[in-house]
DNA sequence: TTGGCTATTTAGTCGGACAAATAGCGATCT
DNA sequence: AGATCGCTATTTGTCCGACTAAATAGCCAA
């Protein structure tokens, strides 16, 4: 009933979470997912049935089957015989789910929509922080510093620099120990990494990110979770503040 | 390309969410989410391949696809010719969707996964009470109020009484006006309030819930924050220590 | 008017064929 | 011996067409 693997070898598998769109279903959830994310299809609307469907997106049935198990999966959708397949209330959308966000960000989201996001990292985080300082242990404390210094050197301008701060702050939600919190690190992950290239269309760095940073990864380590959450706020509260100015220009 | 409902009918629509499992595809997606959960398949683990798993299954080859793409929608899975259908790792799923939570409570969930749901509702309900407190408007306010006399007549102990309470909590997370806050408490509040049976199973209702419900809606009527903050840590906080209580025993 | 029956429409399921990708192996060349 | 290239077998991916089951709407009869 169960086979395994010999060597848990999940090396080079890890890479392309994103191949999720190189096969036909994929790109046909994505592309109804977008449609649907951007208000092109509104709450209520019901999709032409599965036959015409196919046929317009020149995709065989099965294959456009398939894209709409996806989607109903994250509450996109509901299917039912006679009635066909409609676009479900709002209230019902997995709005965390990182596909789902990468669909809100293909057709640009709305302010209210990131200023919800943003206002869930200031919640979050900050918490995060304070339970990361009573948990850390030194290989994540190692990498949050490992990731600092990267981000240093290659600013966030460019995308290892980027990177580097996806890692700290993935790190800090790791160290939560904490696995329902931990997994809304590639949400809020994907919030900020759109938000940073909003910011910088328009202008560059507003300011040097690295103090603040450099106070949660303190307080983390000398174990304050006070300090390390009203550290975590700052630098959250500076972020939004860049956000809002270059979103109010 | 698109068909509009005539009149926004979603009234008795909305009901039946459950439905999901009343098509094959959807309980075999249940069983093998649920397998994936419980660890019966570890992180890493090898599926059969589709021909001798749907045989094994004895469903259409079709269906046995359908629910894999639904496990992979929620990042349970990972498909790729040749090399199979893989098992992947915990960091990947998505733990706050509705139905893998679900799927969690159907083999109880680990102790520290349990606590890791009310941490992140700890965190995140009291600071969405405070925002409630801002923004909400009257209409929310007049639904508060009848969930809590509902829940009050009807008790926990009733069906009816629980969907009061879910009311309540909904509407001020409604109120909020965050819907990413929303969609994250939503489902936290849901699965965690399966506990609520759980605890009755063992015991009758052991403190009444009443008072501390009170106390948030006063103070987000009154618009009061903080003190609406306060309230909802301590409704939260007497939650689970009484899930603590019916765990330990 | 009402109640149930039936027709129709739609998603759901099935089975079987073929295509595409790729990991792993083996032959070949250096 | 080692590396490189290409083949092959396995597995998922895609397509097709037929049939089933569910749910609605509308008709017909009482």
């Amino acid at each position: 009933m169960r086979k395994k693997t010999d060597k848990a070898g999940d090396g080079d598998f890890a890479r392309d979470s994103l191949a999720t769109t190189s096969r036909i279903h994929g790109s046909i959830a994505r592309t109804l997912g977008v449609a649907i994310v951007s208000g092109q299809y509104q709450p209520g609307d019901i999709l032409n049935n599965e036959i015409d469907s196919s046929e317009q997106l020149q995709v065989s049935r099965s294959a456009y089957r398939e894209a709409i198990r996806i989607l109903a999966a994250k509450g996109l959708v509901e299917s039912r015989p006679k009635t066909g397949t409609r676009v479900t209330e709002r209230s019902r959308w997995s709005l965390l789910d990182p596909e789902v966000l990468a669909w809100f960000f293909e057709s640009e989201p709305s302010e209210e929509f990131l200023k919800g996001l943003y206002e869930l990292r200031m919640i979050v985080e900050p918490a995060a922080a304070a339970l990361a300082a009573e948990r850390r242990d030194d290989g994540q404390l190692e990498r949050m510093r490992k990731a600092l210094i990267q981000m240093e050197s290659q600013t966030l301008a460019t995308e290892a620099g980027q990177a580097a701060d996806r890692d700290f702050h993935d790190t800090v939600l790791e160290a939560t120990g904490n696995a329902p919190l931990f997994t809304l690190s590639s949400s809020i992950g994907a919030a900020v990494r759109w938000t940073t290239i909003f910011k910088q269309r328009k202008r560059e760095l507003p300011r040097d990110p690295m103090p603040e940073h450099w106070k949660v990864f303190d307080a983390i380590a000398a174990g304050r979770p006070d300090q390390a959450r009203q550290a975590m706020e700052r630098l959250v509260g500076l972020a939004l503040e860049d956000t809002r100015a270059s979103i109010a220009d």
